[in-house]
DNA sequence: CGAAGAATTGAGTCACATCAAAGTTTGTGG
DNA sequence: CCACAAACTTTGATGTGACTCAATTCTTCG
């Protein structure tokens, strides 16, 4: 679409010989199984990962950037299940079928690895299914978490939980750009764009919040989490 | 808790006869681990399973009955992350507490398995580690078309689509009684009782179902269907 | 049978959506 | 590297779907 799509499974020899082993990026997913070597990849701006109804044929690690999955109704309606930022892991599926679309929301950089591939490594060793259910676990409790956001919070408990998470998620330093639209926020949070901006304006208000130009945000922890409270 | 609890304790011949045939969710779960057995017990309307918060020790599968897990926020919101049924495991956490609360919504029956047992299983055997990858994939899926529905949908799309699922995971007839109050349908779907109710009223009035006495319901599933379209 | 809880219905309100118009940032092509 | 159009963001005015408060009515169950 944005770019040339050199067919995935760019020769996993070479990838091989390049010298990727265990991701430098932080997981002993795969440990113990040198043969599930992810092959890097890049996608641009914008560009689609894979579409929902698409065969699942691999899996992706996020080594750079950000990617976006979600779904659309036939009139528009989106809702966007999940960000995935460096060293999240993306793609999985129950059945044949991606049941999401998956976009990369800056240029992005990936390792892909064979579903297959992965799948047989559970089926051969107990240590590897583990790690692939225990982070089938902790995808479900994110969902189960952003289940409540959307049920009972209201605008201003989203966007305020929605910046903590993503300070966490990104080194929890307190200042970052906001990797993503207010379109992207507004369709995570069930919101309008409108909302999510008069959020954030309120919130700097409030003062829990300073903006600098753009997506630049630095925040006030202390008074989001008083927000936030259970 | 609130019942003495008679220590899981195998009445394994009676258990495995009456409990492990064919729901399509996880029957065969254990298969092929004759050591995992459940301990059959009951629960009263209304009686607690564990509570957030508590040492997730045991879990379950439903036998008969029906189980809602929710969480809440100091202030009384409450949200139902999910409605278990026949067939249904639940409980399983992936740290040492349950963060959600299990309650019975009526006399529900029960096998209880002991956590440290079913990991140890899938620690030894990759088929059931795959299993359970499984089932939380599963339930990941239904998470994630949940969030959907809070996200972006009417409440008319809400109740319709929520009728069709019970109906669906209740045996498909298009005529049964629904196990849960208004007000748990509405902590589900993120809405007031009274929007729950007036919405059943017009999907009555549009001819898109009938009710009878109480919980009882008779779907048009033509008429709902078309209303929860993507 | 009677009381307590559950469900329905109605009237009025409010949080968030929608529509509209600037203002700001971005990134592309010259 | 700059200019400028397109895209994104903010802000304002108005609308509305779902909530809140309130009053019956219907079930359930002791």
């Amino acid at each position: 679409m944005t770019t040339e799509f050199t067919p995935p499974m760019p020769a996993p020899a070479s990838a091989h010989a390049a010298g990727l082993h265990a991701p430098a990026h932080g997981c002993a997913l795969f440990a113990g199984c040198p043969d599930i070597i992810g092959t890097p990849f890049s996608y641009a701006r914008e560009e689609e990962v894979y579409g929902e109804g698409e065969e699942a044929e691999f899996v992706y690690r996020v080594i750079e950037g950000a990617v976006r999955t979600h779904k659309v109704l036939s009139d528009g309606r989106r809702q966007i299940t999940g960000f995935h930022l460096p060293g999240d892991l993306f793609g999985f599926e129950q059945g044949l079928a991606h049941r999401h679309t998956a976009e990369a929301l800056a240029e992005t950089k990936v390792l892909i690895f064979r579903r297959r591939q992965v799948e047989l490594a559970a089926a051969r060793s107990a240590e590897v299914a583990c790690r692939l259910w225990d982070l089938a676990t902790n995808d479900l409790r994110l969902a189960q978490d952003l289940t409540l956001l959307l049920g009972r919070r209201s605008a201003l408990e989203r966007v305020a939980a929605f910046l903590m998470e993503v300070d966490e998620r990104l080194g929890g330093t307190g200042t970052f750009a906001l990797p993503m639209t207010r379109r992207d926020i507004a369709d995570h949070l069930g919101l309008t764009i409108e909302t999510v901006s008069r959020t954030l304006s309120q919130l700097e208000e409030d003062g829990a919040l300073v903006r600098g130009g753009g997506r630049q945000v630095g925040l006030r922890r202390g008074r989001l989490r008083r927000m936030v409270e259970d």
